[in-house]
DNA sequence: CATGAGAGCTTGCATTTTGCAAGTGAAAAC
DNA sequence: GTTTTCACTTGCAAAATGCAAGCTCTCATG
């Protein structure tokens, strides 16, 4: 089955990417996934930046269309999902780390988060491992 | 002078980065810029994506605003201006390069980049220190 | 020095996307 | 069996986007 392209698709790699998550919210919901383990549809929606709510529900049935995302019945819980992250959207932390890593270069405002950042960069191999293990928070 | 800070910005530094970035086209200007050599108005509203005039305008002055995009008048044409990239903006270039090394591993329509796309994996650093001398095209 | 053709935008307006608040349905908890 | 909780959906106002047309300033041409 062939995936509709959207009308900005030129083949260009980063215009792919952009197509999937080239907004202001699809990148945080990974975020949360990979970074703070979030699984729960209430868990994404308490997020830090405040996501509204029929935005995220939005954004999960897109990510899912695109294979970034899973979705699956609690088996404890009947009317709960959990949420994950696909191969494909665990194989976005070195993009998470690299933008992470230049924020911390570039925002003068991001002096709380130094000693995290400079552990990234010093052990970049471990923290993308941990990040796609989602071992991360 | 402090920069204003949008209602997004939590503190982390991946909000920090989709308050400059975090839209449909900004990335794109960036890449047209660093892939693509790219250094007037009219190249970069040739781009491949088709970006229209009014938002072209208005990312270029708000990347300009970021401290990412530098302007200044051509001094061999007086109607023309030249645009640039700032080392914070020559900085994106490990983040274009991740996003553009996923596309390439998940796109199944990537197969016209794939060549290119290997070249940039064997030779990341290369890769790297030419995109940010704007020597790649 | 008038004329015309770029280059680099700005403006107006229709369409689309977003944000906020309130509401719904089904499953747990009490 | 009534009330909460979870995961959404719906309605509507506000903001962002897309498209086309227009505007200004500069340079080249006759």
């Amino acid at each position: 089955m062939t995936q509709s392209r959207s009308k900005y698709d030129s083949g260009c790699p980063v215009a792919y990417a952009l197509d999937i998550f080239g907004d202001r919210w699809s990148l945080l919901v990974i975020r949360d996934m990979a970074v703070k383990g979030a699984r729960t549809y209430g868990e994404l929606l308490a997020g830090w930046e405040g996501i509204s709510t029929n935005i995220l529900a939005q954004r999960l049935k897109q990510l899912e269309e695109a294979g970034i995302v899973t979705k699956a019945k609690d088996p404890d819980n009947g009317r709960s999902y959990v949420y994950g992250l696909t191969e494909k959207g665990r194989d976005l932390a070195p993009v998470l780390i690299e933008i992470a890593l230049w924020s911390g270069r570039h925002n003068p405002a991001a002096h709380a988060m130094t000693g995290f950042l400079d552990k990234i960069e010093a052990d970049r191999t471990g923290t993308e491992a941990r990040m796609r293990a989602g071992e991360l928070p």
